[in-house]
DNA sequence: TTAACATTTCTATAATATTGGAAATGTAGA
DNA sequence: TCTACATTTCCAATATTATAGAAATGTTAA
């Protein structure tokens, strides 16, 4: 991964109703979440959320698929995996026993 | 952990200069590295490279101790944990084999 | 084709973050 | 104490981001 896209998935993520959206997509699983759906769970006028949404979307971390009028999100799970591998890389020079273990999805 | 602070802590790692300490911090393990040395290595100048650490610093994610004339700083590798622990909580609906695995640190 | 609905784009305003020079602070050795 | 050095604070200019109303787009069902 390079720098520049880790830079723009934090940016993406470091904002509450984002992150909030995130969140609750990562525990929907691959099924995903109508926009509509979304909105309405996390009280977010539907231009804001457009807009988060487009974030998120840019940053790489959901995707969305159309079903009938509907716009479904998912997590982009491999992109959150690849994230986070980035953060921990080459952790402590190579000695793992210093490093508290990391919870598996 | 409070979305606040995961938030905070995002929005920290999301600026290539601070990504960049925070990983070189990472990789430096448990003795850390002066902040000089930071600078140097990173071509960021004194007062932006300490407005950078502490805003790290703010966030949680690194942590510094004063050895003489020089302040050494270290990745706080527990927070780490818990950030990411917080964005891969209750992943996929309760199932695991939706996920990929995520590389130990 | 018409009406209802879901979502996105456009737009302007308000709020927040980044940058680095200059000065201040604190530490150590002579 | 005096000087050199490491780091931080202060400050102002500049750039970026968040918000949501209104209008536009696209989809479905009757």
């Amino acid at each position: 991964m390079k720098i520049g896209l880790a830079v723009e998935a934090l940016a993406a993520l470091a904002q509450e109703s984002r992150l909030s959206i995130f969140r609750l997509l990562v525990q929907a699983g691959k099924e995903g979440v109508a926009a509509g759906a979304l909105g309405e769970k996390l009280g977010i006028p539907p231009a804001t959320l457009s807009f988060h949404l487009k974030t998120l979307t840019h940053a790489r971390l959901i995707k969305s698929r159309t079903e009938g009028r509907f716009v479904i999100y998912s997590a982009n799970f491999s992109e959150m995996d690849k994230l986070i591998a980035y953060l921990t890389e080459h952790c402590c020079a190579g000695d793992a026993t210093q490093c508290a273990p990391i919870n598996k999805c």
